[in-house]
DNA sequence: AGGATATTTCCTGTTT
DNA sequence: CAAACAGGAAATATCC
């Protein structure tokens, strides 16, 4: 598998995505998924390149590494060719985050569950990690600021384009400040079981019911994302409870720090009911 | 410039 | 008692 000295650079997938970025160097670059049509519910075999794209900045996000340390255009594939990878071609392709990256796809591989023999499906176990990572320390805060992953794979200068603005079919609707909305940004963090630190937990899949693990690390998580620092879950859920009346949530009675995706909250499922 | 949206911040009271 | 949960109000941040 070789990793496609990417021949299409600059795809379509170069416009631009936000010329008003204020934090350039900053500690976040934004997530650049649109809202709500993040392709969860399609196996990653047959993801766009597109959707790979959105993959990469996802993860990058959820680890809080700045996602311009990493090459995108090493990974100018699709789905398909994504996940005919190796170890060692993350690792080639993405430097230090690309365990991580393996991690992610491996899970989302197996998770995915069924069909589709591109040849894989080896280890699937989530609890057997096959690389040491860089395990978040497991009853502390999880701080961010640990990027002990990848600190500098040479902060490539060439803005790499991260950015999205596909004109392509749909997206880029609404309006949402900075990226994600909040429950999309904990939807995500559910759909990344891959290094996720024990952050939030599902309880029961299939009826979108999950708790909190680690209240505070998700607000100070979700507050380095919105760039507040002062961000607690006395507030965050404050925001969640807002979610009620909308029906993007569903109310949990009895049992603490737990929540329940309702009608209005999308691509959580599994493969759709 | 201004309205709409989505939180963020604060707070008082209740429940677990 | 220490966390969570509940919401109302008002302040902010972004977007368009």
């Amino acid at each position: 598998m070789s990793i496609t000295p990417s021949a299409t650079l600059e795809s379509p997938l170069t416009s631009t995505w936000g010329p008003t970025n204020p934090y350039h160097d900053g500690p976040l670059v934004m997530s650049g998924y649109a809202s709500g049509l993040w392709p969860h519910d399609s196996q990653p075999q047959f993801w766009s390149k597109y959707q790979v794209w959105e993959w990469l900045q996802q993860v990058m996000d959820i680890h809080q590494i700045d996602a311009s340390s990493l090459p995108f255009q090493n990974f100018d594939m699709d789905g398909h060719q994504l996940c005919s990878l190796n170890y060692h071609d993350f690792i080639r392709a993405a430097g230090s985050v690309g365990h991580i990256l393996y991690n992610s796809i491996t899970e989302l591989k197996s998770g995915g569950q069924y069909h589709l023999d591109i040849g894989q499906l080896e280890l699937k176990h989530e609890n057997l990690c096959p690389f040491p990572d860089v395990s978040y320390p497991p009853g502390e805060i999880y701080d961010p600021s640990v990027q002990s992953l990848a600190p500098n794979i040479s902060p490539t200068p060439s803005s790499p384009e991260i950015k999205r603005s596909f004109s392509r079919g749909h997206q880029v609707k609404k309006h949402n400040p900075r990226g994600t909305h909040l429950w999309e940004f904990i939807r995500d963090i559910l759909l990344n079981p891959e290094r996720n630190p024990g952050l939030i937990k599902w309880e029961d899949r299939t009826e979108g019911v999950f708790r909190f693990l680690k209240s505070e690390a998700v607000a100070q998580l979700w507050g380095k994302k919105k760039n507040n620092s002062s961000m607690t879950y006395e507030k965050l859920s404050r925001a969640m409870r807002y979610y009620y009346k909308r029906e993007i949530l569903e109310r949990v009675d009895g049992r603490r720090l737990v929540y329940k995706f309702g009608r209005n909250a999308r691509g959580w499922r599994e493969a759709e009911k």
